[in-house]
DNA sequence: CCTATGTCAGTTAGACTGAAATTT
DNA sequence: CAAATTTCAGTCAAACTGACATAG
C-alpha cells in the first residue's frame, strides 16, 4: 500500500483532507435526505434514530456530544421523533435533570426501512473498494473521529 | 495491512461510513469558521476561494458542480468575495453566457491567512497517522469522490 | 426548441447563541 | 454556589426551489 502513485493525482494544500470530507458530504447529501425521507424522516432525524438503534439509553445531551452539536440542537432534533412515537424517554433514575432515549418498535421499523434505501447510496460510495481498503478506511476515519473527540471533550 | 483488529471496535451497520463522513464534517465545522474568520471570510467563501486558487479560471456553474451545489448557492458564496476584491470574473470569450473566475493577489493574501490556521486543524484531525497512512486515506477519499461525481454528472 | 448561465426572490433544514428552571 | 440538563426563543450560514432573461 501507499505505492508512489505515478499520476500525482492532485497536489494535497493545507485543509485538503477536510476539504474532501467536506466535498463528500455534500455529495452525499441529496441521496441522505431521499433515502431518510422513505421514512419520513429528515437526514438530522434519521442520523439520532441510527445512534439510538445502536447506543440504547443515551440522554439528548450524549447523543449531541457524540454528534457533535450543541443540546439544543439535537433536541430540535429528537423531539419529531418522541411525538411520532419513534423514541420514548424516561427519567433517568440515577440523575433526574435528564431523560433516556430509546428507540421503539416503531422506529425500528422505519430505520430499516431507510437504511435499506442507505445501503445501496453506501455501495454506490464505495464502489470499487475491496473489503480490506473497505476496513483501512474504516479505521483510518476512526482514527480521525478519536481525534476530534480527544480535542473537544 | 488490514489485519483483523482483535479489539472489534463498533459494528459497521449500513450507512456507517456516511455517519462517520458526516461526523466528521460536523466536528470540524466550529475550527473551520474559526480559521476562516481569521481571514474575515466564511467556511463556505474559504473552501471556493480555495478551489479558484488551484483550478483557475472556473465559472461559477463549474465551481457549483465540483462542489455539489446548486449554480444559485455558489454565486451567493463568490459574490461578495467578487465585492471584496479578493476574485475577479470577466466574460467568457468563448461561451458569452458564463462569467470567469480568477482570485486576486489579495484573495491569495487572505486565503494564506486562513491556510495557515487550518493546516493546525488538520494536523489534529490526523494526529497519529504516519505519512503513508495519510496518502492511503487521500487515496481512498479520493475513489469515493470518483465514485459520487460518476454517479451524478 | 431545448439547454445552460446567471440573477432575483423566497424557502428550508439544521446549526447557533442566550436565557430560564431544575437538579447535581 | 457552580455545573449540567432541558426548554423556549430568536438568529444565522448555507443549502434549496422557482422564475426569468440571455446565450449557445
Amino acid at each position: 500500500m501507499h505505492a508512489e502513485t505515478s499520476a500525482a493525482p492532485e497536489a494535497r494544500t493545507a485543509g485538503w483532507f477536510i476539504y474532501m470530507l467536506k466535498q463528500l458530504d455534500m455529495g452525499l447529501r441529496p441521496s441522505m435526505e431521499q433515502s431518510a425521507g422513505v421514512a419520513d424522516l429528515t437526514a438530522a432525524q434519521f442520523t439520532a434514530l441510527s445512534v439510538l438503534a445502536v447506543r440504547q439509553g443515551l440522554s439528548s445531551s450524549e447523543l449531541a456530544r457524540r454528534s457533535f452539536v450543541r443540546a439544543q440542537s439535537m433536541a430540535e432534533t429528537v423531539t419529531p421523533l418522541i411525538k411520532r412515537g419513534l423514541v420514548t424517554r424516561q427519567r433517568d433514575t440515577e440523575d433526574r435533570r435528564s431523560f433516556v432515549l430509546f428507540i421503539t418498535d416503531e422506529g425500528r421499523k422505519m430505520l430499516q426501512l431507510a437504511q435499506q434505501d442507505v445501503a445501496g447510496v453506501e455501495e454506490q460510495l464505495l464502489n470499487g473498494l475491496a473489503p480490506g481498503q473497505r476496513d483501512d478506511l474504516a479505521s483510518l476515519l476512526r482514527v480521525c473521529r478519536s481525534n476530534l473527540l480527544n480535542g473537544r471533550f
